[in-house]
RNA sequence: CGGGAUAUAGCCUAGUGGCUAAGGCGCCUGCUUUGGGAGCAGGAAAUCGCAGGUUCGAGUCCUGCUAUCCCGACCA
């Protein structure tokens, strides 16, 4: 490609909405235009490195035996509504209505449409397994699409989805899909972590989320300093060391006046005691049910180890009736003394190995002390509900949890046989006997993979890609326009460079050499060949890698060979 | 959905009730220049987000709407 033909314009200055690096370089090297609120135009530049990237991932997926398809995205209501997600999905899913005042939605993931295709062709368990994936556009109607293409309302999606015969087979495609993930980010060139995931909504029961390890990335993960646990901090285990209590000192209960003192700082603050002895009691509604969180002071209640735990689909705080309803008193006098009948209770660890607590009275105006777990009040299950923070013990080993920042950028999931049996995807096993499809998921978020890939690797130049995602693997850069013999040295480097298969581009344009410069660092070819009438009188070129920033002279017959033996080594080939 | 902010040419901005809406980037023409976004001269490009209102007069003040961004909540 001759750059006076590329469509794209690089700008100097940055927009004022583009807040994080990769959309502000995106948008500043003519990849992306917004067309409104997350969702955008993919310009050619970034449509080659979404291609590229798109083809690392069928060629890993194929060689695991992945079949790819193309789904619609507009789906019809009836399948959401047989696997009941049409409910509860939220104003996320972007629904419509067509002529005929039939109900449809924009894809926001394919379990149902794939489920239905599948349980239409499967009949025996000779046709298993299977693994199908696509790439495609999705849609959520996300309440804040924020960040370029790191969070759009309107995204490209690899979604891929297995069957297997039982939750043996199942777990086995699992970590072939686990390792199939982690072949693809290598090659991209990207610094990441599986963690532990949670599984939200989508359901199942195992998950781990491929988190691309950068500054600017929404995601919270902990990883242990010493063994490979990395766990997404909605996920991650919380072990602390904590005491047995000691019966022979229990005190008895006493109510105590503690006016206008709702939250645990203002109790705190007026008992003049550490934050460790309140017992910190949050009323949830639950799938419709309402369920009392008990946890420690200084700790936080983590609404997804709910969710997963009691397998719910949603979980809510309770609004102010409620908690009047159940507890006798408004906001920030609920404890657990005395519920137990009226209310599901829920202890976290952390409230039962500590003698002489404090909870709210379920009075207005009144806390009790010297609460003890087994005299003043029980729980109906004791449990891990605390969010984990970085300095916890790693539950694997005795190292400490560190905090990292993570982009997720693919995300694989353990369904089992939650679409299965809703949708009544079935083989005939050997025995003759109908038996339910075990499923697995599997995504990767094309777009924010790239995005990721430029958050990882920029400077203040401009993005440096890795080779494997450049739009374009080279640039010839012939400096003075006006001298023959450098155009015709940069016209027969770039016609050489393409005959050996590099990806490049001949930027032809009647420019100055730094504006020339300025452009190519900031699109981040990841090797530029610059050709100057001085260096040209000896025969030779320089070639400058971006990444290092190094500059090397070299006679002109040798830049082919040196150009594709760099890119197949930082490709990894 | 709560809180905050913004909306002037493709992009970044100025314009604080009064003459023909100004500058930079980018774009076009010519000259000049050719190793880090050069210089000079000329030029095209704006329904000042939309709709009302106040006023002799509105980009500027008021009301409503819309869009976009930020913080939070939310998020397979």
């Amino acid at each position: 490609m001759r750059v006076s033909q590329l469509f794209y314009q690089t700008l100097k200055e940055v927009p004022r909405e583009a807040q994080i690096p990769s959309h502000q370089l995106m948008f500043r090297a003519g990849m992306i235009q917004q067309l409104a609120a997350g969702i955008y135009n993919y310009l050619p530049l970034a449509h080659r490195s979404i291609r590229k990237l798109e083809t690392i991932i069928r060629e890993e997926l194929e060689k695991k035996g992945c079949q790819e398809v193309l789904l619609p995205y507009v789906q019809p209501s009836e399948l959401w509504e047989e696997s009941g997600r049409w409910g509860y999905y939220g104003p996320e899913l972007l629904r419509f209505k067509d002529r005929k005042g039939g109900d449809f939605c924009l894809g926001p993931t394919h379990e149902e449409v794939i489920t239905d295709m599948v349980r239409r062709n499967l009949k025996s368990y000779r046709q298993l397994p299977w693994n199908i994936f696509q790439i495609q556009t999705k849609f959520r109607d996300e309440v804040r699409p924020r960040f370029g293409l790191m969070r759009g309302r309107e995204f490209i999606m690899k979604d891929g989805y297995s069957f297997d015969i039982d939750e043996q087979a199942s777990k086995v495609t699992y970590k072939k899909m686990y390792d199939a993930y982690t072949a693809i980010f290598n090659r991209c060139g990207l610094k990441f972590r599986a963690v532990d995931a949670a599984t939200g909504n989508i359901g199942g029961d195992m998950s781990h989320e491929f988190q691309v390890l950068a500054q600017s990335g929404e995601d919270l993960i902990l990883s242990c300093n010493k063994c490979d646990y990395a766990a997404n901090v909605e996920k991650a285990v919380t072990i602390r060391k904590e005491g047995t209590p000691d019966s022979t000192l229990f005190k008895d209960m006493e109510k105590v006046h503690t006016p206008a003192s709702r939250t645990i700082e203002e109790i705190t603050e007026f008992l003049k005691r550490p934050m460790e002895d309140f017992i910190k009691s949050i009323l949830y509604v639950v799938d419709e049910e309402p369920v009392l969180a008990l946890i420690r002071g200084d700790l936080d209640i983590n609404e997804a180890k709910l969710q997963t735990l009691l397998s719910a689909n949603s979980v809510e705080l309770a609004d102010d009736k409620t908690v009047l309803d159940i507890t006798g008193a408004t906001t920030g006098f609920a404890g657990p003394a005395g519920l137990k009948k009226k209310v599901k209770i829920l202890a976290d660890y952390s409230v039962t190995g500590r003698e002489n607590m404090v909870a709210g009275a379920n009075e207005d105006d009144y806390h009790v002390i010297n609460v003890n777990y087994g005299k003043d009040y029980e729980a109906d299950q004791i449990c891990d509900i605390a969010f984990a923070a970085a300095g916890n013990i790693c539950p694997h080993c005795d190292g400490v949890l560190e905090e990292h920042r993570g982009i997720e950028v693919g995300q694989v999931f353990y369904l089992g046989t939650k679409y299965s049996s809703a949708m009544k995807c079935t083989y005939l096993d050997k025995d003759g006997k109908d038996q339910l499809a075990v499923m697995g998921c599997y995504g990767i978020g094309v777009g924010r993979t790239v995005a990721a890939a430029i958050e990882q690797h920029h400077d203040e130049d401009g993005i440096i890609w890795p080779a494997a995602l450049a739009p374009y693997e080279s640039i010839v850069l012939p400096l003075q326009m006006n001298k023959e013999e450098v155009i015709k040295t940069g016209e027969e480097l770039y016609e050489q460079l393409k005959i050996a298969g590099i990806d490049a581009v001949l930027d032809d344009r009647d420019e100055r050499a730094g504006f020339k410069f300025k452009d190519a660092d900031l699109i981040g070819y990841p090797v530029q060949i610059i050709i100057g009438a001085r260096s040209l009188e000896n025969g030779e070129v320089e070639v400058k890698i971006r990444k290092t920033g190094e500059k090397k002279n070299m006679p002109v017959r040798d830049v082919v060979s040196f150009v594709n033996d760099y890119i197949q080594k930082e490709k990894g080939i």
